[in-house]
DNA sequence: TAAATATATGAACAAATATTCATATATAAT
DNA sequence: ATTATATATGAATATTTGTTCATATATTTA
């Protein structure tokens, strides 16, 4: 393990405590990875974006995104378990919608992120 | 492919017509899911989490986070592509310091959904 | 009741990615 | 100059993950 290698001066032994003190644990790093993951495939992203517009059912999805059913609820299921969508079936149809709106605050701030980095 | 499947009494023109003109187009969707995927590995958190602490240099981060140099250095090389971190060099160390303070609100929404979800 | 439709899901496959290992580079110390 | 140290990086490996394909379930219609 080359990660004991470095010699004592070089390691900042203050900051590396402090740092230790004051970090998150290791149960919400898990979760907030967990909830990015989501937000870091674009096919989920555009989902999300879309139903941020207006309730809509699988198959307007599918046809919105122009790609099949099962690819579609496959990730919709994902959505669903990590509870940022929810589904209210009506007849065949299968209706989906926003669970709260810290969805759109993480896209809004990742929008601002990106359009600074241009200048 | 079966997302041509749906009957169009099923479809809802008005509503997927509304989103298709809305969304975000696929350049800024493609950007966002580049910025996202930084924050979805537990790594790359945790060093971020750091650096909102203190700047380090790498052997710092390698022994907060009990990692190899090799491995903390390809993550570093990860979030500096993406304009996340700073590099500034001092003799044979090279420390590491965070580029804006979008991180801290971005990790911060996070946090407050996964409370919020605990409820 | 049988056929058709909308959605869900398990398994297989392909693509992406994190870590390890080996090695390279740059700086400092001897 | 040579050796040691801090960091970087290419290649290999192992794991994760998104889509497809086949099939299952639930609801409606004939």
């Amino acid at each position: 393990m080359d990660y004991l290698d470095c010699e004592d001066e070089v390691l900042h032994q203050d900051k590396i405590e402090e740092a230790r003190k004051k970090m998150m644990n290791g149960d919400i790093i898990f979760d907030l990875s967990n909830l990015y993951k989501v937000f870091s495939d674009e096919t989920r992203l555009r989902i999300l974006n879309a139903l941020l517009i207006s309730e809509l059912c699988v198959c307007d999805i599918s046809d919105l995104l122009g790609m099949t059913h099962s690819s579609i609820s496959h990730q919709l299921k994902v959505l669903r378990e990590m509870k940022l969508v929810k589904a209210k079936k009506v007849g065949k149809s299968v209706y989906y919608s926003l669970k709260d709106d810290h969805i759109q605050k993480i896209i809004e701030i990742g929008v601002e992120h990106i359009n600074e980095k241009e200048i």
